[in-house]
DNA sequence: GCATCATTTCGTCAGATTGGAAAATGACAG
DNA sequence: CTGTCATTTTCCAATCTGACGAAATGATGC
């Protein structure tokens, strides 16, 4: 039991794993588009998502090759419940995660195959003057 | 804000603190009642201690030579209060938690000054057959 | 079956954390 | 003021963690 609240302790003790919790609050997102808000490597954030996910914080759905995460509702373990409710909680006023909801809105707009391969630098080429490939758009699945 | 946020989150992400944890939720301690329970090195217990204090968790209170930790009723840290409920209502049934318990009642039973530069071994010494000095005892204060 | 794309896993590096011994510090007794 | 005791701090070694690049894996399209 200690084991298992230990896992979701730390899974919640690291400043990257809980802006993925609060990205999440809005609902469901896919890996790339987490990627694209944090600016971080493809590798780190899916071993962020993955020690999430095997905490019992977050759930996993996949739809082709496309792996989307999303705040879990039903948990093995036990004390997953809690932390979320705290977290949930938490960190309304604060700036690092009111810039990655700026940021997510700015993701949610682009289409998925915009943001693979490129992630962050495709949020940016969005916003950079002449960017002559936004034009460019997919319907999200 | 996510930086006093994930100060309280890392220092309960430690199976150490968070049995420091339960166990002062009986009341104060001593930190060589914490060290006896705990059968850690004295050092190891202070710098936890240290730790949860300045992350909210924990008030200290000095008296002459000892110093005595118990949960913190209020904080500088926004947080730490949801992290002690949390801990609070967690970890019930645990039977390491459980374990601790049991060692805090003989802990408790014996004084200050048999505890202290004695640690783990004074509550060996109590539970041995022929413990000659288990006799000697001094009012705790 | 091959090429491509999205994601995960592995290996590496740098930094952080944990436990403990020893030294330092704070409080008290004489 | 000195010695003792309780606790904290410093230093060290070992382990863990986070970041990333490269390789591997899973899914899809042709």
């Amino acid at each position: 039991m200690l084991e298992t609240f230990e896992t979701v302790a730390r899974a919640v003790a690291d400043p990257v794993r809980v802006r993925i919790l609060k990205l999440l609050e809005s609902g469901e997102l896919c890996v790339c588009q987490v990627t694209a808000v944090l600016a971080l490597a493809p590798a780190t954030v899916s071993k962020h998502l993955g020690m999430m996910r095997t905490a019992g914080l977050l759930q996993q759905r996949r739809e082709g090759k496309w792996v989307y995460y999303r705040l879990a509702d039903r948990s093995l373990n036990t004390y997953a419940p809690a932390f979320l409710a705290l977290a949930g909680q938490a960190l309304a006023d604060d700036p690092t995660i009111a810039d990655d909801r700026q940021r997510l809105v700015r993701v949610n707009a682009l289409p998925l195959a915009v943001l693979c391969g490129r992630g962050a630098a495709a949020l940016d080429d969005e916003l950079a003057p002449g960017a002559a490939d936004s034009t460019c758009c997919e319907a999200s699945p």
